[in-house]
DNA sequence: GTTAGGG
DNA sequence: CCCTAAC
């Protein structure tokens, strides 16, 4: 394949060998930016370079303080500073064997004290690092993208109106920039230049992660402190955590954003199409605190879900408190604990950032450019819908909202640095899964297929009851779906009840209309949504009064005879089997041993826990005391008078409740 | 088919 | 909730 080399080496390759080699400082912009089709895109990018000049210019006369001195204090906790750093060395194929996208976000904390905020700002700027404030007025911050994007800017809508990705980038909302930012007009028109540059590439991870950015997920995170270091990667993952930790230590010096980033991509099985997956092999698997809504069974998939920008923040050491003095939240500094702490500011250091696996169709004919394009697209709408943070205390997911941070154990300066937050795509209530209730990511792609100008037909993606057919061939790869499922496109013609099923788990993303290669490119996520309907199991949390009913049982029937409890008490319960009984109760003895803050989820009700401690304890002591009469028995051949067998199998013998 | 325990 | 060894 004539593509196959390149394709091999990655995007980056484009930029690694085509560029001649200059000074580091040269070369820190030339590399991500004049790749072989883009030379031509050199003019633009001078021309809104020289307009960033004129917009930083004014910006330095009239409106910086405005934009970065008030803006930021106005927003308080809410405005951060992002500095993205991309890990640029050249990709290897080994890279792509392993399918890693990382780059890292740091966000430098807003110092009050010293007023140098912006100088800082610019500092960090100047050594070409993709940042950007979530400040909505910053100029340098635009003229930043424009500059280095190439794609024109992104107003930082912290105040969630940001137009939607594929939109900006289309060029579809250049007015909506001009209204609601750029006073002097310069930075529109660096837009414009930039907006107008040959069609060909907006695609651009670093765009993705702008946009991650952009959307500022923590900002509404209440911990705030100062120098806090907030580190992103997985969960529950203590390697991956470090190993992140290595990787940002590695790729730490400021470099130029790489184009793609690290991602594979594939020859397709057949010759027609090319696969491309940003795909994350060490994809790390959480399960949102291990509740979820559904289980399926392959793990794979029930992996999966949660994990699509899944980032961990580790904070880290905290400074001097005391010099925050700014703060009014100082005087409780003193206090004990959580309401001091979580008062000051915070800085949040993002060290990974990771995208899934996308699907992306495309034709031998399409374009670098249309490539990316796709990939863009396929990645706008994953986060289309947003993205919500999760609170990790421990590695453990922290779900209960209206959990008072000290009830959730969050109160101390001691345990700050197990703090964490997760990034998730989707709606902020549900979880993209495709078995509840509300398949978030479903929705939230297709208001993203709303927002985008397509002139494909929505595919009829169904929404509602799970489609469960069952032994869908690409199911059975559950692994790497993207590797061995055979794409078909939506488009393409195999009336085979196979490509039926698989195109409309197929959603297109909508390509302009002027865009001749029409490219289909959809999200993994879609496939495994469509892959879960197949195998999945709703799961049904225990409501209270089935604890109690469960509680009740074992009380009198005792454990190891799920059967039984299940016949007594769970009878016309269809959907829980002894299993699930014996399941649950393990998991409530958990509950009841483990101290208050660990818990998670729905809370049981502490009576409960308690008669579960005492039935449990009282059965594991009836069955020692079985077993030693078994011995005695063998031994003398004479029953015990502690074998109480007869009498439990009739239901007899209970727990002495309050007894012990 | 049930039970117990690890995943 | 799943899987599976052991009973």
């Amino acid at each position: 394949m004539v593509f196959k080399k390149r394709l091999d080496y990655g995007f980056n390759a484009f930029n690694v060998h085509d560029v001649p080699r200059a000074p580091r400082s040269m070369r820190r912009r030339s590399q991500s930016k004049c790749t072989v089709e883009e030379s031509q895109f050199c003019a633009f990018e001078m021309l809104a370079s020289l307009a960033g000049k004129l917009l930083q210019e004014s910006e330095s006369s009239a409106s910086s303080n405005a934009s970065e001195g008030h803006e930021c204090d106005s927003i308080g906790k809410n405005c951060f500073k992002q500095e993205i750093q991309y890990e640029d060395k050249p990709l290897k194929p080994k890279c792509f064997e392993q399918g890693r996208c990382e780059a890292s976000v740091a966000a430098s904390e807003l110092t009050t004290e010293n007023g140098d905020d912006s100088k800082d700002f610019r500092c960090a700027k100047n050594n070409a690092i993709l940042e950007c404030t979530l400040t909505k007025t910053d100029p340098a911050c635009s003229e930043e993208i424009n500059g280095d994007l190439k794609y024109g800017s992104f107003p930082g809508n912290v105040d969630g109106h940001s137009p939607y990705f594929g939109e900006s980038y289309n060029g579809k909302t250049e007015n909506a920039f001009k209204q609601e930012r750029d006073p002097t007009g310069l930075e529109t028109q660096a837009l414009n230049i930039a907006n107008k540059g040959p069609p060909k590439d907006p695609v651009n991870f670093d765009r993705v992660v702008k946009l991650l950015s952009r959307r500022d997920p923590v900002p509404s995170v209440p911990f705030t402190r100062r120098r806090n270091d907030i580190k992103l990667g997985n969960r529950d993952d203590e390697e991956n955590f470090s190993r992140l930790k290595r990787l940002s230590k590695r790729f730490k010096a400021s470099r130029p954003p790489t184009h793609i980033g690290d991602r594979r991509i594939r020859k397709l099985l057949t010759s027609k199409y090319w696969k491309v997956a940003a795909k994350l092999k060490d994809f790390e698997h959480s399960r949102f605190g291990g509740k979820r809504p559904l289980y399926c069974k392959r793990k794979t998939y029930y992996n999966y879900h949660r994990c699509q920008y899944d980032m961990l923040y580790k904070q880290r050491k905290i400074f001097d408190r005391k010099s925050v003095t700014s703060y009014p939240e100082k005087d409780m500094i003193g206090d004990k604990c959580s309401t001091a702490a979580m008062s000051d500011r915070v800085k949040f250091s993002i060290k990974s950032f990771r995208i899934p696996e996308l699907y992306i169709e495309v034709p031998e004919t399409a374009t670098v450019g249309s490539l990316k394009r796709t990939v863009m697209e396929a990645v706008t709408a994953l986060i289309g819908g947003g993205i919500r943070v999760g609170l990790l205390l421990q590695g453990k997911k922290v779900r209960d909202d209206s959990r008072a941070l000290s009830q959730a154990g969050i109160s101390c300066d001691d345990n700050l640095d197990a703090l964490g937050f997760t990034l998730e795509p989707g709606p902020a209530k549900a979880p993209p899964t495709m078995c509840s209730e509300e398949p978030p990511l479903l929705l939230s792609y297709d208001a993203t297929l709303q927002n985008l100008t397509s002139s494909l037909a929505a595919p009829a993606v169904n929404t509602g009851i799970p489609n469960c057919t069952p032994n869908l061939p690409f199911l059975t790869n559950s692994e790497n779906p993207a590797t061995d499922h055979e794409p078909v496109s939506s488009k393409t013609d195999m009336p085979t009840d196979q490509s039926l099923l698989e195109s409309r788990a197929l959603v297109p993303v909508p390509v302009p209309a002027t865009n001749v290669e029409a490219l289909t490119a959809v999200a993994v996520n879609q496939k495994f949504q469509k892959s879960e309907l197949a195998q999945c199991r709703i799961w049904r949390p225990f409501s209270i009064s089935e604890v109690e009913a469960l509680v009740q049982a074992v009380e009198e029937i005792g454990t190891g005879r799920w059967r039984d409890i299940k016949l007594r008490a769970f009878e016309s319960a269809d959907h829980r089997t002894y299993v699930n009984l014996k399941d649950k109760w393990k998991t409530l003895v958990h509950t009841a041993k483990i101290s208050l803050q660990q818990r998670r989820g729905d809370p049981v009700p502490q009576e409960l826990l308690d008669r579960v401690l005492v039935a449990h304890a009282y059965w594991a002591q009836h069955q020692a005391k079985k077993q030693q009469s078994k011995l005695h028995h063998h031994r003398h051949g004479t029953p015990s008078i502690t074998d109480t067998t007869e009498a439990d199998r009739k239901g007899v013998a209970r727990v002495p409740i309050g007894t012990m």
